[in-house]
DNA sequence: AGTCCACAGGAAGGGCAGGCGA
DNA sequence: TCGCCTGCCCTTCCTGTGGACT
């Protein structure tokens, strides 16, 4: 007898018609052969990086912009070409690519020296060695050999988060300690100002040379989902407003084209699960509704259990209608729910970080108003709908409750 | 103009866990 | 096993903030 999963899998196999043709087309990782709208980038970017291949060093480059402007994906894309020239040639050019924002990879100096080591092929422990030793190791690897190496830092602005941006002015001045290999490096940002804040002589060696990726508009964005299209989906299951309306949708936030992919994606996948042969625009209010939905609930689950105890306060506080909460009240609460839940409760100096936490994940919106004589505080909000926060309620209760 | 409130948020450091080399 | 190192979570201490109140 068949179970309930095997039905799905055979009735997913018999489907006559499938939705995708290649589904990891779609995925906002993939690299297509030609990144439209983005030639000025893609020549800019290897221009600088040209020298590389007659053994010179490039100029170190920012590279700045929103979030879905194609900076990675093009990152990558002349990265990946330079390495197939370089190949064929006498000159070795190697580039190394990390997300600084990647936990337990790249979110500290020593793992981000250690992961530089990795990938040029020698294994490091994720702790337990000085931090030195591990710059020992990865000069070491770097001047092996006489070679070009090109480090990609997407993301940087987290690593000067975490750490000072004194590491990024030794990390740009690596040159002076090799005396065969030659380094570059691309440092990336989604935040605009992020120059503005760094110290001038982190600046002046890491922007020697700046690249501007401005958003997408709703035509190119349309471009950008018709080359997907034509790549991941079946020809002609798509009615002819999915690709218009996705990227509106999209180009309303910046015109982010990750947003737009993700939601022309989705919105197959809820046609494929409801058996439709049309991908259609209902598909994809669906799948808008549903990114944002999964997000915020996957964010809650994973939340510590502290983290959810304080947002298990700050729900409770809401219900009973008060819509100006303060820091100190969701404090006081949350320090009865511990009692009552058995948890020793955290300093208010915790609380209050544990707030800014859950305001930077978008559960709530939490913003520093001054009161006058009654102090200065948070105005906490919920920034989630009704339905949304009923679900994030029984989350959390399912998760505090033993 | 000075005072006051209720925090925000930076800095320093403690304690613990996990991991390494000797 | 021991000493050392890093990461992480947390506390303690402190200064700063900005608008209402006096």
């Amino acid at each position: 007898m068949e179970n309930k999963a095997q039905m799905i899998f055979q009735d997913f196999i018999k489907t006559s018609t499938p939705i995708f043709k290649d589904r990891n087309s779609l995925n906002s990782h993939f690299t297509p052969d030609t990144i439209p709208h983005r030639n000025n980038q893609i020549n800019n970017l290897a221009s600088i990086l040209a020298p590389s291949l007659k053994g010179g060093k490039p100029s170190n480059v920012f590279i700045y912009g929103m979030t879905g402007t194609g900076k990675t994906l093009v990152s990558k894309y002349v990265g990946q070409e330079l390495e197939k020239i370089s190949n064929q040639g006498t000159n070795q050019v190697k580039v190394l690519y990390i997300n600084c924002k990647m936990k337990k990879t790249a979110d500290t100096e020593y793992r981000l020296i250690a992961e530089l080591c990795r990938l040029l092929g020698q294994d490091v422990p994720s702790t337990g060695l000085p931090t030195q030793q591990v710059y020992n190791t990865f000069f070491r690897l770097l001047d092996f050999r006489k070679w070009v190496v090109i480090i990609i830092l997407d993301e940087i602005d987290s690593l000067v988060q975490k750490m000072s941006d004194d590491f990024l002015y030794n990390f740009t001045r690596i040159n002076q300690d090799l005396t065969n290999a030659r380094v570059s490096v691309i440092g990336i940002t989604n935040d605009l100002n992020f120059v503005d804040i760094l110290d001038p002589r982190v600046k002046s060696s890491l922007s020697e040379e700046e690249i501007l990726f401005p958003p997408y508009n709703a035509l190119e964005l349309q471009d950008i989902l018709r080359q997907r299209t034509k790549l991941g989906f079946t020809e002609g299951v798509l009615t002819d407003e999915v690709i218009p309306k996705c990227a509106a949708l999209a180009a309303q936030e910046h015109g982010d084209a990750r947003r737009a992919l993700d939601l022309l994606r989705v919105a197959g996948e809820l046609a494929e699960r409801t058996k439709g042969t049309n991908v259609t625009g209902g598909h994809v209010d669906a799948a808008l509704e549903k990114i944002d939905y999964d997000r915020i609930i996957e964010s809650v689950k994973s939340l510590p259990k502290q983290s959810k105890a304080v947002l298990y306060s700050t729900i409770n506080l809401i219900e009973k209608n008060q819509d100006e909460i303060q820091t100190g009240d969701v404090f006081n609460k949350y320090e009865d729910n511990c009692k009552n839940m058995g948890l020793s409760p955290l300093t208010q100096r915790r609380v209050s970080d544990l707030i800014s936490e859950l305001d930077m994940l978008g559960i709530i919106n939490a913003k520093v108003v001054s009161l006058g004589r009654y102090g200065r505080t948070r105005i906490i909000k919920t920034s989630v709908t009704n339905k949304v926060k009923d679900k994030i309620k029984n989350v959390l209760e399912m998760s505090l409750v033993v």
